[in-house]
DNA sequence: ACCTGAACACCGTTCAAGT
DNA sequence: ACCTGAACACCGTTCAAGT
């Protein structure tokens, strides 16, 4: 195992004529690759030498398409936060359809990089989190709400979906974990019987609360005089 | 200047006979000084060696009395959910009176250490974490909310204070940063016309969109048939 | 224009000691 | 029982070069 561990070079032993060379590097391969790291690893797992070595590049090379750090990580927000639009036959016709379809879209695209939950709020909004703003304020105002409740009702959806996502980004663990959470309300009994009756460290529904608590904001929110 | 920087041994030039030298360790001191540095720098400025030369020891030191640095991160949370009461007169009679100060409470609780938002839904939660919890439990137990509808009542309700908090934490920047965002949104102008219009990023009444969301859920809950 | 290694100033934690 | 320094395996980033 002579050598340093970065820059594998998997041309076998022969020429290296058709070795399969790394591409050359490029902020949308860096970022792509990033995405996948912290997809794989975790935010913890995302070190610019790691990213690097996966890159087959030296670390400070990615200083040179990338500010730093922080950079890597408010682009891979951004690319994960893209907004597909769905085919318009698919799109719910009623405006309460479309908002709720485009907040089940974000928390899904959140959760499945369950990291973003954790990033989101800690930078400034990107081009693709404001599009998705911009739609949602859109749709409500389409639909009425009055412009002086507008801010208030964005705002508090949003409020829902970060602390959906946020919350189960980082407590959707195997029902055996649950399971040890509920043994541990459990041991020094009696400290507290209401949530441990019902279960609440148990409960796995996510889905329901999030579309029921939308649901209630809705409501609200459309039951204002205009 | 010679010598470490750690253990800065404040007697002056004598026989240091009355020097005010540090307390011995323990996991309260430990904490508290914790809390006291995230505080003061945030939760990138905690470091086991910078809490160590605070509390006047070695690094190590901190390692009898503490597991690891995510226990003192778990601690110092803990300590800061801690639920004080408030004097009985103060309590509201009716119960959307008593979730409403319960779930204010929290929040501002969080608010007053803003690393604790970001920290609270990473870690499996700790006794005041639950103590609240139960409270919140309770109070719509007795109020009537029907067995089947109180877990989803609690993460709703939890959900809209961990998106508040966590938002706010992060973004409460001040109106030269708000202003600035405005400025960004207006820049490829057109963009953006309907969060541009309504002004969204320079809108920064927490506590009335905070307030608003929790009626409106409230509100939902209260109507359901029971 | 693009990539690089050496070096700096940090981290958290293990380990073998000291008292 | 409590505290310690040296050492290890990491970090992000600066800088002066290389092509």
């Amino acid at each position: 195992m002579a050598g340093k561990r970065g820059k594998a070079r998997t041309d076998g032993g022969g020429t290296g004529e058709d070795a399969p060379s790394d591409p050359p590097l490029t902020r949308e391969r860096i970022v792509a690759t990033a995405v996948d790291l912290l997809d794989a690893e975790g935010i913890g797992g995302l070190t610019m030498r790691r990213l690097a070595d996966r890159l087959g590049a030296g670390v400070m090379s990615l200083y040179w398409h990338v500010e730093n750090k922080d950079d890597v990580l408010a682009l891979a927000l951004d690319t994960v936060l893209a907004y597909r639009p769905p085919a318009s036959t698919d799109v719910p016709a009623d405006w309460r359809g479309q908002v709720v379809h485009l907040l089940e879209d974000w928390r899904v695209a959140m959760l499945r990089h369950p990291w973003a939950a954790t990033l989101l709020p800690r930078q400034p909004l990107g081009r693709n989190a404001l599009d998705r703003l911009e739609r949602l304020s859109r749709t409500l105002s389409e639909a009425g709400v009055a412009d002086d409740d507008l801010n208030a009702a964005i705002w508090s959806l949003w409020n829902s979906v970060m602390g959906a996502t946020v919350t189960r980004a980082s407590y959707d663990r195997s029902a055996e974990d649950r399971a040890a959470a509920q043994r541990r309300l459990e041991d020094p009994s009696g400290q507290h019987p209401t949530i441990e009756r019902s279960r609440l460290l148990l409960d796995d529904d996510w889905d329901g609360v999030f579309r029921r608590g939308i649901g209630f904001l809705l409501d609200g929110l459309s039951r204002r005089p205009r």
